[in-house]
DNA sequence: CGTGAAAAACCAGGGGC
DNA sequence: GCCCCTGGTTTTTCACG
């Protein structure tokens, strides 16, 4: 289904997204259209769920990132669920195991933004929130 | 720095990162050349950090996916953050604050292999770990 | 599953507003 | 900061092994 050829493309991908099928096929020995086939098939299994970028928030005015683990109150999860879609704060969301069943990942301009977040976050469930100090790469 | 035309670019270039500058400047109204001008100086200032794709883990064969937070040992924080680089089962981390200072995530084949991480993070730190159940979008 | 060659689309770079 | 133009590259499609 998927074979270390297509594992090296992922990673390369991984890396820069935006590379040409005659680059990729540089890299490895394959013809572009042979890269285009295997990249093609990838994106249509969904293998290859979306290209994106990686933005600095920073660098537009965002300073504060962190993850929240919110434990929703009893009988409110559907319904949370639903809501957290609506903020654009949040970036990312998961369900997890344990007794704080949901994972957050939030962007914000600074300290205000991430109260008004938490206070409204308190409604549905309890936060527990770690303020993001730097990423280890 | 960075005005509203710009931000409307990121915003589609995280969902799609491969349009064209053409595909671009069709859907704000702009001239490829002037698409073209806007995204290259994001780049340069680190607005952009990188291109990539986002993967499907579970249909590669890495079926667990979790958080992982740590809360290093004494005094062994820089040893710790030089040693994390080292696993390719991580594929975040951050320092945060709170007692526990780094948060993983961390991408496996099966229990076993979550087995295997967590008993080499151990000699590191406390860890608690969460399993991922689903992406909420 | 891979190759090769065609036309169409796209990109970099520079001039002008 | 935006637009247009041009030469060169890339993507796309398709017929073939």
């Amino acid at each position: 289904m998927v074979d270390s050829i297509d594992k090296k493309l992922l990673e390369i991908l991984k890396e820069n997204a935006r590379l040409s099928f005659a680059d990729l096929g540089r890299k490895i020995n394959l013809s572009p259209s042979a890269v285009r086939e295997r990249v093609q098939k990838m994106e249509d299994i969904g293998v290859i769920k979306k290209y994106s970028i990686q933005i600095d928030n920073q660098k537009i005015g965002y300073d504060i990132e962190a993850f929240i683990l919110l434990k929703v109150f009893q009988g409110q999860l559907k319904y949370v669920i639903q809501q957290i879609t609506k903020f654009p704060q949040i970036t990312e969301a998961h369900r997890i195991t344990g007794s704080q069943n949901i994972h957050l990942k939030v962007v914000l301009k600074n300290q205000l933004e991430l109260q008004n977040l938490i206070d409204q976050l308190m409604s549905l469930g309890d936060t527990n929130t770690f303020l993001i100090l730097s990423k280890i790469e």
